[in-house]
DNA sequence: TTTGCGACCTGACAGC
DNA sequence: TGCTGTCAGGTCGCAA
């Protein structure tokens, strides 16, 4: 599910109930999610006061004034919702746990935040807020690219004498930080390039325009609250509305969008996972 | 060192 | 209706 356009998402939907709130009640209902917990995470979060809410490629960071900061990744299938109301007039009702509600955070306002993850690919953590550049899932990711430090120079040194395929190659998240299956076939339908083109045989002109093609897909999606396919809800359970723009994604046998062209979209697999593209206008 | 693939876990869906 | 097989948006670790 989630790449960066939804992780912002969430991320701005959680805001108005977690930034600035105390966790009065942190409700961990099983002991790992892709690995186990953090020790003693349901006591170490319990009136913690969340001082502000991140992003850093598709994990959220939620920076606490006890110097710790939690990171939350949603995996293949997690979503966050907010339920209750943040002005606590209901804050007497208990809703009753859905299937897969693994971490249940009881903010002081009122507002009950939800992790909920069927496939349980996603994970949580804390760390020292100060150490955050140290963490293993943190330390070696690349720039943001939506962030001023992912600029044409960086993508084509990155590709420089790359031998593994573009989509491939964007899907690194050593590369650019953020992006998933979903917007690199979309960026590369908008280049024109081939997905299967060598990223290091690609004339640097052609990578230099990935940058603002890349600001662009991600830029849209974020601002149509994301892409929901199959999992995907907002905080507040409404569903994305950039799945109506895709152009290559999931339209295998369909005609290609493009007005001079006659061919239709294409899937196969790259490296176990699914790749659209139009056979005519990707070269 | 780079690259590709399997594994992780569960739900949805198609086909029989 | 129920069973089986396949697929899925991420990421790590291992083998070649």
């Amino acid at each position: 599910m989630p790449e960066l356009p939804e992780v912002e998402t969430v991320r701005r939907g959680l805001e108005p109930s977690m930034a600035g709130a105390v966790i009065a009640r942190a409700e961990v209902n099983r002991p790992d999610l892709r690995w186990p917990f953090p020790e003693h995470m349901a006591a170490r979060l319990t009136g913690a006061r969340v001082e502000r809410l991140r992003r850093r490629s598709k994990y959220i960071l939620a920076d606490l004034d006890t110097a710790e900061t939690l990171l939350i990744h949603l995996g293949m299938s997690g979503r966050m919702t907010v339920s209750g109301d943040p002005l606590g007039q209901f804050a007497h009702e208990h809703p009753q746990l859905e299937k897969h509600d693994h971490v249940v955070f009881h903010m002081g306002n009122g507002a009950r935040v939800t992790f909920n993850d069927p496939r349980r690919f996603g994970a949580m953590d804390l760390m020292a807020t100060d150490a955050e550049a140290a963490h293993p899932l943190l330390a070696k990711l690349g720039p943001e690219p939506l962030g001023n430090q992912f600029d044409e120079a960086h993508l084509i040194a990155a590709f420089t004498g790359k031998n593994s395929p573009i989509k491939t190659a964007l899907l690194d998240q050593h590369i650019v930080a953020g992006l998933g299956n979903i917007y690199v076939c979309e960026v590369l339908f908008r280049a024109g390039i081939h997905p299967t083109r060598k990223a290091g045989q690609i004339a640097k002109a052609r990578v230099a325009s990935l940058v603002p093609i890349i600001r662009d897909v991600l830029s849209e999606a974020i601002e149509a609250g994301g892409s929901s396919l199959k999992d995907f809800r907002q905080a507040d359970g409404e569903l994305g509305y950039f799945q109506h723009n895709f152009r290559v994604y999931g339209r295998e046998g369909a005609p290609c969008v493009s007005p001079e062209c006659t061919s239709e979209i294409k899937r196969i697999v790259q490296s176990g996972r699914s790749t659209f593209f139009c056979p005519i206008c990707q070269r």
